[in-house]
DNA sequence: CTTTGTGCAAAGCCTTTGCAATTTT
DNA sequence: AAAATTGCAAAGGCTTTGCACAAAG
């Protein structure tokens, strides 16, 4: 059974426009957010459903964060991690390419293929103290 | 600031003795679901906070399912990581001390004190290939 | 013109929270 | 008796769904 048509609507294309200036998880509310910032106006269900789609197509990877949420990103971007301040959330993006064939090889030991990870690490900043 | 006493309850003492005769992930519903056809009425409120309290205490570890779900299963105790099947949920725990030396340095390279990190590993495990 | 997609608001789910009553220590 | 814990129901937050209208092919 074929799939059907997918229409190319100013929607979706916008959503996509989106996720590709980001190589970031992103919540399905954050994106949306930032769809209005723009001035487009997507309806937050149609974000969901683009996502949905877009995820069922293998163009976005979707993971779940620790309170339950579910957040996009786009497939293919550049890898890399997170330092988070607990309490202002400033951000400081962090390669660690040890950790990187760490995990992979951790993951083939045990049989286990096609890895993927996610990783953030959590502090009180400088500013913060 | 020291903990403050937990105290010993039959509802406590009955999500221990559930998730010890467990040994898979099980939703707090799930586990509320099997305290409750055992006949010991535990609310299900009281479920969800006692889950959270051994999760903070490191006895049990938790996991979101691909659908929002937190799933509980009691663990060693000790700080670890998983390795997830993307498909059958099949998890291994796993150690990684350098890795934790190494989020606890980058952390502190940047000015970020009092460090933590979450880590999780996916990929497809053999039986699901 | 037919079919698919969108928006809005309502409904669903899992989880958390307020608060009075209850149980531990 | 004091302090922590429970239960219930209400409230929250994220996501999905029903349905009429708009848009794409």
């Amino acid at each position: 059974m074929p799939d059907q048509p997918l229409r190319l609507t100013r929607q979706r294309q916008a959503v996509a426009d989106a996720l590709a200036t980001i190589d970031d998880f992103r919540s399905a509310q954050e994106i949306h957010a930032v769809l209005a910032s723009q001035g487009h106006g997507v309806g937050l269900a149609t974000v969901y459903r683009t996502l949905q789609l877009l995820a069922e197509h293998d163009q976005v990877d979707v993971l779940r964060t620790d309170d339950g949420e579910a957040s996009y990103r786009r497939c293919s971007g550049t890898h890399h991690h997170h330092l988070v301040c607990r309490s202002c959330g400033a951000t400081v993006e962090i390669e660690g390419p040890a950790v990187e064939q760490w995990a992979q090889a951790v993951a083939e030991e045990h049989g286990y293929a096609d890895v993927s990870h996610t990783l953030e690490i959590f502090g009180d900043c400088p500013r913060c103290r």
